[in-house]
DNA sequence: ATACCGATTGGCT
DNA sequence: GCCAATCGGTATC
């Protein structure tokens, strides 16, 4: 029998994302009422990272991400969409790992209702996809998932997986979508997935843009 | 005050 | 495969 999933710690996120991305897969991701176990995350790493929205240092917006692990990060973006972010690493790191793709695991109905008319297996495939399945955000940006009875209440849980994921079929490789993240941000594995899941979004390379 | 743009998605060719 | 939608955040004037 495989142990009864746990709530992580903000121990397990305050370490280097490249580190904590592969332990998320399989993860069971908790929100208004729709579970997810999660199939594709993506790390972003702070001011080194061209790619990252804390690149170029702290605004209002990226503020949380500059704090320490255990918070949400959720952004708006194409006027539509709300992205989901975890801020692991250290504080001041400023890294991040965007979740990008999920298999709904419980409350159904919910997520029938949020994706309707939406086949079941694009119901969390893709980052705004899984934003809206799990009915998250601005009122959830800057939010402590590690310590919910603190503060305002939010109902965002991430617990271990109901089973284990085989090491096997992790897989990694370069980013989806993003911008101005050429030169040495390409050759690093700054996304995870499971091999061979339906709910993994497609590749699509990131627009070359002339400078940043 | 204003211009530019995006860590995407869904619809159409 | 291609492209428009849509609006908040950020930088710039």
């Amino acid at each position: 029998m495989p142990p009864r999933p746990t709530r992580l710690p903000r121990d397990f996120f305050a370490r280097p994302g490249l580190d904590v991305a592969p332990h998320l897969l399989g993860c069971r991701v908790t929100h208004a009422g729709v579970t997810l176990r999660l199939t594709e995350v993506e790390v972003y790493a702070g001011q080194i990272d061209p790619g990252s929205h804390a690149f170029r240092g702290p605004t209002p917006r990226t503020a949380v991400m500059f704090g320490p692990a255990g918070f949400l990060y959720v952004y708006f973006t194409y006027g539509a969409h709300w992205c989901v972010n975890l801020v692991v690493g250290h504080e001041g790191s400023a890294e991040a790992i965007l979740l990008r793709g999920g298999e709904v695991l419980a409350g159904r109905d919910l997520a029938r209702d949020r994706r309707a008319g939406i086949r079941e297996r694009d119901w969390a495939r893709g980052p705004g996809r899984l934003g809206q399945v799990l009915a998250l955000g601005r009122a959830e940006s800057g939010c402590d998932f590690c310590r919910p009875a603190m503060g305002k209440p939010v109902d965002f849980v991430v617990e271990s997986p109901d089973t284990p994921v085989d090491p096997g079929r992790v897989r990694t490789g370069p980013r989806v979508g993003v911008s101005g993240a050429g030169g040495d941000a390409e050759i690093y594995p700054w996304r995870f997935w499971i091999d061979g899941e339906p709910t993994v979004s497609a590749y699509r390379p990131g627009v070359r843009r002339a400078r940043q």
